[in-house]
DNA sequence: TAGTGGTCTAGACCACTCC
DNA sequence: GAGTGGTCTAGACCACTAG
């Protein structure tokens, strides 16, 4: 975080404590005064030296538990989070046109290679299904491509929608309150019709993103983004710490 | 999370509010009572209610503003977080054997390859660096391959370790205090050297995983992490919110 | 200038866990 | 049984900001 504010109590204590156990000063497994001594050696009250001891214990710097007090933890796992962002921001971001081009849209029972390709769970097939597919461009190259599924019983506005207009994934976001999601990434050859749609030869590497969307246990879309995996990186910062 | 424990007050009280939002009871834009009215209604302390208010904020379902009290958010970016895990224990998840083999250690100048292929920065070049490559195996199947600096100049005791028996990875995570890292994940397109040491067909598409590490401002390690695409994936779950 | 969230205190009771 | 963190309260002052 920016450290320019050291304003109030518990986030000065807090970034003084980090910085021990940072720098070494407090090395992994280091028994930190209990919450009463260090509330009375930086002269606040329990209450604050809890606040700064809650959050630094739910970042994973100290792991705390009853009786036997607060310690430094070990560094675990290299775990880290990578951020997916949309892909009208990610090429927003590097200061590229953006556009949008429907390629397909129907209302049809879920193939077998639906299936396979969107990884759609299996026993969620009943539903009216809305099938789409497009390619994102930056500068007018294929950024990339994108198939989705859309469960209709849930989202019935869709059926309805122009989505030569529309952006399948910002339509669905504004549309739908909150949601949670499921991914999967990884690596591979690009063949056939995608290889064709994305301009890239045959056997190219891409970096394939599988997304399941949920809300309040009903699947609401599956979508796969296809990106020409030279043109495209995920990016991730990390501090370092336990669990993530 | 878990919905076992909706021991303390404040977590049964955090789970109702955001049940309103994410049901879309509380749409986003939607004021909610002021502290003290919340406070009030729930019966309990201000203090309570505003852990309560301060969690939600931080979790991105609401946004708060002085004068103008609490609004629930908007759902904004479809962002993300992926995990990315040590290797060791990605092959023990699967529940397979996991083994180590170190291919080459040597201290030397680097190379024009080296900065390519691990993506180092100019300016960090003047330290005693140690490379090292070795294969991780997941059966005796090679499950991913590595290429790595260390700065010696940071960790000198890398000098002096047996990396046939210690993985590079587990043994700096053990000795280095508190590290930040930078991540970048992309799709490539194995070839040469990479590909036969992976037993994997020239042209085959991988996972490419560059990792740099720091502490305290130093460059401790960097890391080349590259996966046959079709046996690795990176998974994550995603709870739907603004920033992340 | 008035109202909101942001913060802090002093004291209290409880649950859990090790001895 | 004793000591720790976990939680909660009632009241207070401050900073920021819209009107």
């Amino acid at each position: 975080m920016a450290a320019a504010q050291t304003e109030t109590l518990h986030s000065r204590i807090l970034a003084e404590l980090t910085r021990k156990i940072v720098d070494g000063s407090w090395p992994p497994g280091h028994q930190l005064p209990k919450e009463t001594e260090l509330a009375t050696q930086y002269g606040v009250s329990r209450m604050t030296m809890n606040k700064v001891l809650t959050q630094l214990a739910q970042e994973g710097y100290v792991v705390r538990r009853k009786r036997t007090g607060t310690v430094v933890a070990q560094p675990r796992a290299q775990s880290a989070v990578l951020a997916i962002n949309n892909i009208q921001d990610e090429v927003a971001a590097l200061s590229r046109r953006y556009h949008w081009r429907l390629l397909s849209a129907e209302t049809r029972p879920r193939s077998a290679q639906d299936q396979r390709q969107l990884d759609l769970d299996a026993e969620e097939g009943t539903c009216d299904t809305l099938f789409l597919q497009g390619l994102h461009y930056s500068n007018d190259d294929p950024f990339c491509l994108e198939s989705r599924a859309i469960n209709l019983g849930v989202v019935p506005d869709a059926a309805g929608m122009d989505f030569d207009c529309d952006v399948p994934g910002s339509w669905l976001l504004q549309t739908m309150p909150w949601t949670n999601a499921r991914h999967h990434v990884r690596a591979v050859n690009v063949a056939g019709r995608d290889a064709t749609l994305l301009q890239l030869p045959v056997g190219a590497a891409c970096l394939e993103i599988l997304r399941k969307t949920q809300i309040e246990g009903e699947w609401v879309t599956y979508v796969r983004l296809l990106y020409p995996g030279e043109a495209h990186q995920l990016v991730a910062e990390f501090e370092g710490r336990p669990g993530g």
